[in-house]
RNA sequence: GCGGCUGUGAUCUAGUCUGGUUAGGAUUGAAGCUUCCCAAGCUUCCUGCCCGGGUUCAAAUCCCGGUGGCCGCACCA
């Protein structure tokens, strides 16, 4: 039978995640959660070599921000009472108006049911959607039975937070970890000694109740992230440190246009990308993927379209990698605008505002309206505070020459005769203003980040497997073997391995089997070199260094190992420049 | 969440249709032998029928429910 070629691909590309996935399981990189109870969707375990290389991503991922751009790293709690979500809008946002056929159970989203005719409908209310559905007759898709009224569904998982009739004060787990930074902005902007920019990062986990999870770790319920947020001063997009990415060249597919192959600096000229600094942080993280083992060939930058934007995002860019599930997400670099901080200023009635100081300070005259509380008072009583605050507010200008004044307090009308207040002419010093800062955010997923290398890195030969890591991600960097498991052999090989680790080296010692099965093993979790103690080693003290891609070895002093192993997992020297 | 397919040691798989020995094999793993540099060979050993009900004298096998996986639809702020 003739296979089209089309699905020839895409079986082929399926195995190859088959393949990733068990080696990923039976080596002990990811794990499915809860296994021995039958597994849960959406939920995996990194498992010993996979917390490793894990963390080995993180931290080079700390590297770049934290090291790189002076970032500072906090770590919030992932549980937050109602109030944050509310704030964030992940409580109205964060989730869909679902209908239900209730003839054959089909689900649908309320929203795009009725787009036909609301061209706004996701903004629309549940009791909005209802009304639609009923006035323009929509009924299920599929069996044309009535649908259901439309019920939320949101995304977050729901808590409550300490004991009590009620079930305590409502919480969620934290879909994202960038609220945690906003709700932290005034302590870190005074940690910052208020000085602008200024960027923090967090590293940990989310929450989302996926509807479906699948696809291994592309699409979790618990998931690791790292995400920047980047705060700078409303409409300024430039970035100091631009000029040093503007020659990186970038893959872009932008919401209108054709993809596009161009550095960095030729995008923002040519306003493909719109901010300098948006476009800084897509070329950093092109930069830092490539670096952890992402391949660039399989690497583009997708700018969101207008309707796949998020609630709080004004523009975004996606870095996608191919991988046998297609293009994922990995990144998302968005421009926030100042949406978080406003919610969060308008929901705790906290200033969180940056103040740029004016290099002079001005002054300027003012008139003011100047309210005597002494005849105010007696004649309002308990209405003369509130008074008070709406003279004080309004426009002087409207009030002068006037014997009276209407001012409207809580719908009531009170008469205020000019004797209560006065009219003055006041200097006031102005020296700097404030404003509600700009946000730029990189977020990783760390999970997904994680297959993409492992994938990236998997390579088969004959049914050899290869994992071709960088040695700064791989989980164990070098193994240590004696060539038989003999005594003589043992004593040398083994304080070799004491050593390493002493310096910080991970090192996997293993004396079982033939010396080709150990190669093996360690060539399938990616471990770029062995040291292998043999006979000669009795005699010169010299022992041999393997390289895991190119197998080929070179000779080496006992004395000199460390230094040659230093230079080689740094990637400075290859092995075959050593090689005798 | 809906529908289809599916689940046998860590991995791959035979057996399931047609119920009936101690569930067979391979890989991996462990212990050992072998002066052993690329999954060599030999010996020995560990580990399994997704979970729960039901039918039956008897269930890996048939039925129902749950759950995991894959695919399609929907979803993916």
């Amino acid at each position: 039978m003739q296979i089209p070629s089309s699905l020839k691909i895409l079986r082929i590309d399926l195995m190859d995640s088959d393949k990733v996935l068990t080696l990923a399981k039976r080596r002990g990189f990811l794990w499915p959660s809860s296994e021995i109870y039958g597994g849960i969707a959406g939920f995996y375990d990194y498992g010993p070599l996979g917390s490793t290389m894990k963390r080995n991503i993180e931290d080079i991922w700390r590297r770049y921000y934290v090291l790189g751009e002076g970032f500072a790293e906090i770590s919030s709690t992932m549980i937050s009472p109602e109030e944050v979500f509310v704030a964030s809008g992940h409580v109205k946002e964060f989730l869909d108006f679902l209908v239900e056929c209730t003839k054959c159970g089909e689900v649908f989203r309320a929203d795009h049911m009725v787009r036909d005719f609301e061209p706004n409908a996701d903004a629309l209310s549940a009791g909005e959607l209802a009304a639609i559905i009923d006035r323009e007759n929509v009924v299920c898709l599929r069996c044309k039975g009535t649908l259901s009224s439309p019920k939320p569904f949101n995304l977050m998982f729901e808590l409550g937070i300490g004991a009590g009739l009620k079930g305590g004060r409502k919480g969620y787990l934290r879909p994202e970890t960038a609220q945690g930074i906003f709700t932290n902005f005034g302590l870190l902007y005074r940690h910052f000694r208020e000085k602008m920019p200024f960027g923090v990062v967090q590293i940990g986990r989310g929450f989302r109740n996926e509807i479906s999870p699948r696809q291994g770790v592309i699409r979790l319920r618990e998931l690791n992230m790292a995400e920047a947020e980047l705060f700078i001063k409303s409409e300024d997009d430039s970035w100091p440190k631009y000029q040093e990415l503007s020659g990186e060249k970038l893959t872009l597919v932008p919401n209108e246009g054709e993809m596009v192959s161009i550095s960095l600096g030729e995008a923002v000229e040519k306003g493909i990308i719109k901010k300098q600094v948006l476009g800084y942080f897509v070329a950093l993280t092109q930069k830092f993927l490539v670096d952890v083992g992402v391949d660039p060939e399989k690497l583009r930058f997708r700018q969101h379209l207008k309707d796949e934007m998020a609630h709080y995002a004004a523009d975004c860019w996606d870095a996608e990698a191919k991988t046998s599930f297609g293009w994922v997400e990995l990144v998302g670099v968005a421009d926030r605008t100042c949406y978080d901080l406003q919610g969060h200023i308008d929901h705790s009635k906290q200033d969180l505002r940056a103040f740029e100081r004016y290099e002079e300070a001005t002054e300027v005259e003012k008139k003011k309206v100047i309210v005597k509380p002494e005849v105010l008072g007696p004649k309002f009583k308990k209405d003369a505070g509130k008074i008070k605050m709406a003279l004080e507010g309004m426009n002087p200008e409207d009030l002068a020459g006037k014997d009276s004044v209407t001012v409207n307090v809580d719908g009531k009308n009170f008469e205020v005769e000019k004797d209560c207040f006065v009219l003055d002419t006041v200097k006031e010093k102005i020296s700097g203003e404030r404003y509600v800062p700009n946000v730029i955010e990189p977020s990783y997923g760390i999970d997904r980040i994680f297959y993409t290398v492992l994938e990236h890195a998997y390579h088969e030969e004959d049914d050899y497997v290869t994992l071709r890591l960088d040695s700064r991600i791989a989980p164990i960097s070098v193994g240590v073997f004696p060539l038989m498991a003999k005594s003589e052999l043992i004593d040398k090989a083994k304080p070799i391995d004491d050593k390493l680790r002493s310096k910080g080296i991970m090192t996997y010692y293993d004396e079982s089997g033939s010396i080709g099965r150990r190669y093996a093993r360690m060539d399938e979790v990616g471990t770029p070199f062995c040291i292998t103690v043999d006979y000669d080693t009795l005699k010169d003290d010299g022992v041999t260094i393997r390289d895991r891609d190119t197998k080929e070895q070179a000779r080496v002093k006992i004395t000199e190992i460390l230094e040659v192993l230093g230079r080689l997992l740094e990637g400075k020297v290859a092995l075959v420049d050593l090689a005798i």
